[in-house]
DNA sequence: CCGTAGTCGACAACAGTTCTCACATGCTCC
DNA sequence: GGAGCATGTGAGAACTGTTGTCGACTACGG
């Protein structure tokens, strides 16, 4: 059984408020900050039950870290800036039909995937350095 | 000055006899199973510099782990068995071309993506769990 | 062969995340 | 509205991947 308890309550009101991607620490610090009291072990937990709910989207920085941010129930993937981290959600029914039918071919089922487009966005691209590696 | 020492050759030339991508800690394990004597350390800095040289191509697994590969390597993603764990490599011009496009629509440049596919494949479905979750 | 500065490697340190376990609390049943 | 109890909580320890430290080592130019 699943329990609507506070602080699971005040997580999810967290991401509410919030626009764009989180780390757990930092909703944690956050909502210290604003006087509730929440244990960072509750917070992965209620967060990672929330991406398990669909509710939450979860993806891992250059650095390692996971953040979190609340998703549309629509399927979506990201396409990240490499150097200032803007991100930005693109919906492609090609890929994700694409996806199904290659997993169908080798019979695959329950399928499900992920995808993420790295790049250097127009702004940073202008601004910064003229050129990047290439990886891939 | 950047030095040829034995170690980063021997980091260089792992890549060379292995596909597919690789964590740093799968490298030093392996070449200290084939006799390399070689530390952690050096492993991680190696693959860092290949890293900065554009020779490997880095991205972090969902665990936040890192892993490499060579970049020369054809370009594929991976079907993965989320049950028994046998990969299938996987090729997609679709998926380039629409990943290239999308991101282009954004202004993007100096693009790349990462794909995975997870499913359960045959053998598993009609072997064992007759449902899974469907996340993402 | 020498000098030296880049490199190595064992280990410590670090950050993010997960685990542990005693205690608290939401839910169900009455 | 309680009693009972499975589930959730939270402080801190443990764990994992990665990076830093620092004395010893060694590739390379001369």
């Amino acid at each position: 059984m699943i329990r609507n308890t506070r602080q699971r309550t005040a997580v999810n009101a967290v991401f509410d408020e919030l626009e764009g991607f989180h780390s757990a620490q930092e909703v944690h610090a956050r909502m210290r900050a604003s006087g509730d009291s929440i244990g960072l072990s509750t917070v992965y937990r209620a967060v990672q039950a929330l991406v398990d709910d669909g509710e939450l989207d979860s993806i891992r920085t250059d650095a390692g870290e996971a953040i979190y941010r609340r998703c549309s129930t629509r399927h979506h993937h990201h396409l990240v800036c490499r150097s200032c981290g803007r991100t930005e959600e693109v919906e492609g029914p090609t890929v994700e039909r694409w996806a199904d039918r290659v997993a169908a071919e080798h019979g695959f089922v329950d399928v499900t995937h992920t995808l993420e487009i790295f790049g250097t966005c127009a702004a940073c691209h202008s601004a910064g350095a003229p050129s990047a590696d290439q990886p891939g």
